[in-house]
DNA sequence: CCCTTTATCTGAATAGTGTTCAGATTATGG
DNA sequence: CCATAATCTGAACACTATTCAGATAAAGGG
């Protein structure tokens, strides 16, 4: 008896310790291969060796489970865009160019590495907590860089406005429409010149 | 015995004569509900009165069946968009502009009526024949409206180039963000006021 | 140090899912 | 009219999410 469930264990002592990180993780692995319809708790749950009602401590349902990996991911591509930002410095036009360039980049590089995560991220698998869109790192960071693009002179000032928007839903559009095989990925350097362009920035 | 098996018999005769569309159909009226994930082929073959199993001699598998919703409402939308075009006629730069604008909104409006026929065809869950993206009607109709944009003298010649990859990737990238909630709805006709000033179409 | 309380995890059960396949039913064409 | 082919059913298998009573271990007070 002592000895079975011994066996069975795959872990050290009973309670696990580090269970909601440790779902989290083994879900998106999960996500990662098998697309975000097609998470399966109980084998999340007996990846990390736990049986499957253990999760329901931590997570009132899968859906719950979800919203936790969307937040992580949210967090982690913040900080990629964050830390991409900040490694081009300077206030000439041309840097503030870069930097905007950058954002755009790092978001359609992010999505076609991991495409399923992206899915999860934006097709209405998990819900974001209370922040309003306009509150969210990525937002802040996007009109931070518009704000310096005018002031370096390398934005028209009568487009400032529109420049959230615009480059914000282009920049997201193409990255899903191709990672959905719906536009060539060739199109996506092609949108950047177009964009920047449009708001007044110039080839 | 055969008593039992004519209560148990929703329709006429033993072959139901029209599954494949039929089944279509009630997915269709499923996803609309509970969204792409969560459709399930026992439901829908129920629905119609009809056993599981006899969804296979239509759909290899759901996913199959997903990918026959997705052609469906992709004729649907293009239908619609063409519908809308034929209403405003003329060639003046006045006309031109109106055709675009409605392209775009008729694509936001179809989104927000049906959020999850939207998820559907654009998240992931079906594959489209084999068409390229290029020939799709919508991006004919899209390219033929541009045209007409430049011949007005509506569009700027100099961002034609740029005409399709621009309007399509935001007008979906705002839809899709609108959708899930990561963008104010009012958002979008700021942003077909921002694409007009961007393609040099003034205001 | 022990012992009670509390947090954590298990096992088993329910109800639902996609999928397969042998066989029943009915339409079709010779 | 009958044999063939198309169509659908029933039952089974291996999954899934979710619930809940109970087992296990950690934490804190005496």
């Amino acid at each position: 008896m002592v000895l079975a469930t011994k066996i069975r264990a795959q872990r050290a002592s009973y309670h696990h310790g580090n269970l909601e990180e440790s779902l989290i993780k083994a879900a998106i692995k999960l996500v990662r291969k098998n697309g975000p319809d097609h998470l399966s708790l109980r084998t999340a749950a007996s990846d990390i060796g736990v049986s499957p009602s253990a999760a329901y401590h931590y997570f009132p349902d899968k859906s719950a489970l979800l919203d936790g990996i969307g937040n992580y991911l949210f967090a982690d591509l913040a900080n990629m865009q964050e830390e991409a930002l900040s490694k081009i410095t300077g206030n000439t036009a041309r840097a503030a160019k870069a930097r905007f360039r950058a954002l755009g980049e790092i978001y359609f590089k992010w999505a076609m590495k991991e495409p399923n995560l992206f899915r999860l991220m934006f097709g209405g698998f998990c819900s974001i907590e209370d922040t309003e869109p306009a509150e969210s790192p990525a937002y802040k960071l996007l009109s931070k860089t518009l704000d310096e693009l005018v002031a370096s002179g390398a934005m028209s000032k009568s487009m400032r406005p529109y420049g959230e928007i615009i480059s914000w839903s282009s920049v997201h559009g193409a990255t899903t429409l191709i990672v959905e095989g719906h536009m060539p990925s060739e199109a996506f350097d092609s949108l950047l010149d177009g964009i920047q362009m449009s708001l007044g920035m110039g080839k």
